[in-house]
DNA sequence: TTGAAAGCGGTACCAA
DNA sequence: TTGGTACCGCTTTCAA
């Protein structure tokens, strides 16, 4: 006869309990309940979750007993048997928590309602993620949504792993990693055709850190669109937050001898500074003197006072077909890659010269 | 004999897998480390924790095996007989997340610093903490931290559940929960005598949502001294974002007829939109003809075109305080509860006629 | 429908 | 320092 798991030792120590408390102050078990309530320990396990066979009777006394001795099933020990930890991480970085708190508080609120529970990693800069990663594996997460660079080496890491991940506006480079974007490349083309028709010649662009695939993207469209119309806009590097967006817009005026009609920052965060040192240091009326665009449309730049013409991402839908796009890939990691691409929407604002608005 | 873990299983399993990767896909486990490097299990498991008795030789087979197979320690199945998930749970409210979001990435800092992983919690309201005690309980974290609304009866279960917990900017109606607070009451108190010798004799009041323990603290000590002071202020509800604030300061100016010197409002972005209020459509000139205060000293008030006179929060200060609790009762969970408040710093800014300024 | 029992992948105690 | 082994608390066959 096998020994099986020792039940002497549990039914003393079930035994040794009051009955409304545990000895020592475990937590119930689901022996503990099986045993108040009079069934095996199978039956209380089948109670807790969707498909298990159970009779009526049963399930509603387990579930008294449950109540009785406050049960809660433990996760960890039903992830181990799973392999479903029921956690997804999210990777963001610093910036997006502090500029653009919308993505997380939306991505919280998709993942909430899939009922996945999430492990919230925040980096300094969008380059720390080797160390984050080791943490990511031990966790056994059930999946990912970065809104960091991954390089390929990492990318691998989750593919080497079995961990489905989602990447937030970003594409790997050979686009075979489920992603979900903003339209960036068009929105920003759009929005400087816009300020050239408006009269706009003298370009300015303020771009984010240089590991920025966000920041890249956008100048990038820009520049593209610039291009076409036969124009050389300067160019300045800003690091997504308002202080160098103000740093940048000095630097573009300089470069440009003052005559500057146009500045393309690549996120709202640093169109504020911009606006607030054209206003302020540079003595400037916006729009009148000088046009300011951002990208994003976050909270902050649409308050009155800054207004900032911009293409807002619409986050809600992105996030949550991030959400869905992962949960579908934790069900079915085979699935094939799929890139969802918004488009932003602009919003006219009052910190731009457009045209036709 | 005892059957122990069957280890023929085990043995077939490793022996059908490929040297370099696993058969079926799976994720190694110490067993295969330990095979590959001709060591037991047990000492693959004292190779990954500190402490554990291991000769150098015999800790380098087993990391190079490790490294080979890409090997990480399963948090879960560690979680499980160790009684650690290595997770502390983060309660915050969605206003706190969007409208003082250094809040969460300082916390998010601190935990990291401290080695455990933060389990996101954000809730559309303070009182949304119902369906989510339940996931925490489950995933069996080792503490909490929380910076929402919790009653007494939800107190007592993170003491029924044998969770630490350390509330953030609140505390406990008995004080008898670790808590960090932001001392509101004096630095409100001192925000209004300033208003006041600075001559301002008509306050009104923009509250945040009556369930917030924050707002009612900071509303106390601003009235009391008011009350103090013989003045009997308006007050108007809001709901901490700017937009409330706006309309609070449109139903103060009703209320008093215009006669308003100085608005307190219980956080910067209800100050950034009475400013904008009253700027607007108001037509006044801030602080000349109003002056408008907040409280929190977030990034968004600091900008130029605000510059919110508010007192600062220690934010820094403040959340690795509460890591710091935290980490030191789940270590010694019958430490006594401590309360640590903090004071504001006063920025003057320049939205307020402050005496002495 | 029910219960017995074999894991899931580690940790920790114990004897060697 | 090492390896053997009994768990941790749950899920999941498999027989009954």
């Amino acid at each position: 006869m096998p020994p099986g798991r020792d039940d002497a030792v549990r039914k003393h120590r079930i035994n040794g309990a009051a009955s409304t408390s545990l000895a020592g102050g475990r937590r119930p078990t689901s022996y503990d309940v099986a045993q108040l309530a009079g069934v095996s320990q199978s039956a209380v396990s089948r109670c807790f979750r969707s498909g298990g066979s159970i009779a009526p009777a049963t399930r509603k006394r387990v579930l008294n007993a449950a109540d009785a001795l406050g049960y809660q099933p433990n996760a960890i020990a039903s992830g181990l048997t799973t392999s479903r930890s029921n956690l997804v991480a999210v990777l963001i970085s610093r910036h997006v928590m502090l500029y653009y708190p919308e993505v997380l508080d939306e991505l919280s609120g998709r993942l909430d309602e899939l009922n996945v529970r999430m492990l919230l990693f925040t980096l300094r800069h969008e380059g720390d993620v080797k160390g984050v990663l080791d943490q990511v594996w031990r966790h056994r997460v059930d999946g990912a949504i970065a809104a960091v660079h991954l390089d390929p080496e990492q990318i691998g890491a989750f593919e080497r792993h079995h961990v489905p991940i989602v990447l937030y506006n970003r594409r790997s480079a050979d686009g075979q990693i489920p992603s979900v974007c903003c339209e960036s490349h068009f929105g920003e083309k759009w929005i400087v055709d816009r300020l050239h028709e408006a009269g706009a010649r003298s370009f300015g662009i303020i771009t984010g850190p240089p590991d920025s695939f966000v920041s890249s993207e956008r100048v990038d469209g820009a520049q593209d669109r610039l291009r076409e119309l036969g124009i050389i806009p300067n160019i300045v590097e800003g690091a997504f937050d308002p202080a160098s967006g103000a740093q940048g817009l000095r630097a573009l005026i300089e470069m440009t001898g003052g005559k500057l009609d146009a500045v393309v920052c690549v996120n709202d965060q640093m169109a504020i500074g911009a606006i607030d040192e054209a206003r302020g240091r540079c003595g400037l009326v916006v729009p009148r003197d000088i046009s300011i665009v951002g990208f994003d449309g976050t909270a902050t730049g649409r308050l009155h006072s800054y207004d900032v013409t911009t293409i807002r991402q619409p986050v809600e839908r992105m996030t949550e077909a991030a959400a869905a796009m992962l949960i579908e890939r934790i069900a079915a990691p085979d699935l094939p890659p799929e890139i969802r691409s918004f488009a932003g929407k602009l919003i006219a604002g009052s910190t731009a010269m457009l045209a036709g608005t």
